[in-house]
DNA sequence: AAAGTCAAGGTCAAAGAAAGTCAAAGTCAG
DNA sequence: CTGACTTTGACTTTCTTTGACCTTGACTTT
């Protein structure tokens, strides 16, 4: 397993016990043994709005970072998370917006599967990069859209 | 026996062993003593979506694909449309399937919506009519195998 | 209070590590 | 001999790791 995956698992396991994930960067880095950065790599990777959370940090003597789920109430997120799709979006992102609405309780564990079953690489090969992220944001709308309607 | 036969059959037997076989492709074609690119060859030939595959994959460090078998104990009619369709299908064909499968029972209404969501005009409208064909069928395709792979 | 010091965290780009793609060349049954 | 399947390797894309340099804030000194 790779380090990023070690630090983001501390970090989620930290949310875990206490909610919420409060470190010092620097010597977060030396215990798990890497350069202070990935820390930054990892947060901008892993815990980032669209997976649902939210960093605070603050430098100088003293400074920390501060990472936070947020919760939204479920029925908005879903028609949020559409509203905030653009006309383009690429895997990562929507995988990650699949991810947080899972983990938000508003979609179920099989929606979410189908959900990256239609929009994953396997699905849109054939298409080239510009046009592929537009036909992603568009099944991924409908697709919400849909089981939006279903819990009225 | 040609070296894909054999790659092919450590695969299966470690989807045999454990449910699933995942590999680092560099080491794996390494100990095989094949080229790695020759490890997609044989995934893109020996583990489709027709045959009951699904196959994950992540590069980068710590990179690995993975390759997981849909059960067919009793050989569906799910698997059944998935090995019947070419690698293109119009929407009218695709709903038709979708209406069939619904009626006689093999999926519930709910994925039925996801599938017309998902394969229908307005998710796919900016793509041209021959690539359009060909998109929908892999989502369709990918997308029947995630259902009938229900568990988890 | 203004300026200086030092202890944080932030940014960015280059280097590294995997996997993906594609097409040319090889093999083999019919 | 032809067409389908294999094998290879050069090139591409994506994700990770590292380090040099930048910015901010608390505290100290003048």
């Amino acid at each position: 397993m790779s380090l990023s995956n070690q630090i983001a698992r501390m970090l989620l396991e930290m949310l875990e016990d206490d909610g919420m994930a409060e470190i010092q960067r620097n010597e977060f880095a030396q215990t798990v043994g890497c350069v202070p950065s990935q820390i930054n790599y990892v947060i901008s990777s892993r815990f980032t709005p669209e997976q649902g959370y939210i960093v605070e940090s603050r430098r100088g003597g003293g400074g920390y970072i501060k990472i936070t789920r947020v919760k939204l109430d479920k029925p908005s997120l879903i028609m949020h998370t559409v509203n905030c799709i653009g006309d383009s979006i690429d895997y990562a992102t929507c995988h990650a917006n699949v991810m947080n609405l899972l983990h938000s309780g508003a979609i179920d564990a099989y929606s979410a599967r189908l959900l990256l079953a239609a929009t994953g690489e396997n699905s849109l090969r054939a298409l080239p990069s510009p046009v592929k992220e537009r036909v992603r944001a568009s099944i991924f709308k409908q697709m919400l859209i849909t089981i939006h309607r279903k819990d009225d």
